[in-house]
DNA sequence: AAGTTGTCTAGTGAGTTGCTCAAGATTTGG
DNA sequence: CCAAATCTTGAGCAACTCACTAGACAACTT
């Protein structure tokens, strides 16, 4: 029950990111060394995040990563949804990719009594990490004041 | 982000246990065939189960497995505990394993913005699953009525 | 004593995680 | 146009975890 490494490193990618929005852009090898972030493996997260229509890239000798979308549309939710999969604890309870249990005896009958629970579950992970945005977390620069 | 299939399994178990808690003891491939789980994985299952103090067992021709623990005091949080480990999405927000994270620059300042969000989601959902209790569930029979 | 059950330890194959490497494509500076 | 710097792509890999299996052993009943 925990979230991947791919997914801190990408929101804690982001948040130096946002630091930037509108401005200039940032390269791999900085958040790697700000975020402690092995830039190889930091890279695959930045290009699934541009995949994904949150980052834009140019190559080259200025080239860098930025931010695309405003910081108050990104939602730690999409984040987590994009590096680590859906949210719901099991996935007969997921609403982004359903599944019903192969196995369950009561998965037939519809009355999984775990059922309830989990979709409650699903639901509150969802609520806290779909409303918790970007920008709520931007006046929390790492390097300031001193 | 998942419950492993231990945990699943695990309250699939405890289901068919509450339904007999007070009477007879159930065997393990009773309950492995009722509930469609590979017999010698339940036993490591109910095994831990009983480590942990919910469980009873007797070898023997006449053996088996009993709840000790009334369905009221054995919530869904404390078995999914038992057997998946703790509940928090991220080490740094456990409260029963807490571990400051190794890499985080912010950790050192104690000022981690995705901390407070974090454990929110830690508390929204032990909240859940600390208050669902089994006996909340044995109403919920497999195979009754017809 | 025999047979049936739980107990324990170890092992295993498949898949995932976290990370590395190397060969390309693209942009800019000179 | 050349070369350096950067992103891009894909493959590869060690370590780990998950889900499950196997087998020797201990204890209980008859």
């Amino acid at each position: 029950m925990k979230f991947s490494k791919k997914s801190e490193y990408g929101l804690r990618a982001l948040l130096e990111l946002c630091d930037t929005y509108g401005g200039r852009v940032l390269q791999r090898h900085e958040i790697a060394e700000r975020q402690n972030i092995p830039v190889e493996f930091l890279e695959q997260i930045l290009l699934a995040l541009k995949r994904a229509g949150l980052l834009a890239s140019r190559r080259g000798i200025r080239g860098g990563y930025a931010l695309i979308k405003s910081p108050d549309d990104i939602t730690l939710g999409q984040v987590i949804r994009i590096l680590d999969g859906p949210l719901a604890p099991i996935s007969c309870v997921s609403k982004t990719a359903y599944q019903k249990c192969a196995d369950c005896p009561y998965a037939a009958k519809a009355a999984c009594p775990l059922q309830q629970a989990m979709g409650e579950v699903r639901d509150a992970i969802a609520n806290i990490l779909d409303h918790y945005t970007l920008s709520r977390f931007a006046h929390t620069k790492l390097a300031e004041g001193s």
